[in-house]
DNA sequence: ACGGTGACGCTCA
DNA sequence: TTGAGCGCCACCG
């Protein structure tokens, strides 16, 4: 498991979990802008890597975090349950796949 | 340092 | 439009 950083710096995973933590209700980002928020637009797995292992569980609402093509991607507890949790917030979800994607994303000031 | 793994992203057929 | 392939980066043993 990818335990998080031992290390008390700001490491990579620190930095993804404050991006995420800006997402407003009822809307999702992607991995990818996360990714290009900390300024490594190519780390998008490594986003996906360190939001897996999320140690601030309510804290940083990674179920708001989908993927570019407006799949759900995956969770912790389950795609299902994060779908669950998205259609609460006002973000319909079928078959895993988010309905009005681009109106729902939600971009780091861009 | 190296190889394996993964909640991704883009391109091509 | 959907699926397969390849490349990307960070973390672990």
């Amino acid at each position: 498991m990818k335990s998080f950083s031992t290390n008390i710096s700001k490491s990579f995973s620190e930095l993804v979990y404050a991006k995420t933590k800006l997402v407003p209700r009822g809307r999702v980002t992607t991995y990818g802008q996360i990714a290009k928020a900390i300024g490594k637009p190519k780390s998008s797995r490594a986003v996906g890597n360190a939001l897996n292992c999320n140690p601030y569980a309510p804290v940083v609402p990674c179920h708001r975090v989908v993927r570019s093509d407006g799949k759900i991607g995956g969770f912790a507890y389950g795609a299902k349950a994060k779908a669950g949790l998205l259609a609460k917030e006002g973000v319909k979800v079928i078959d895993g796949k988010i309905m009005d994607f681009p109106k729902k994303l939600f971009k780091f000031g861009k």
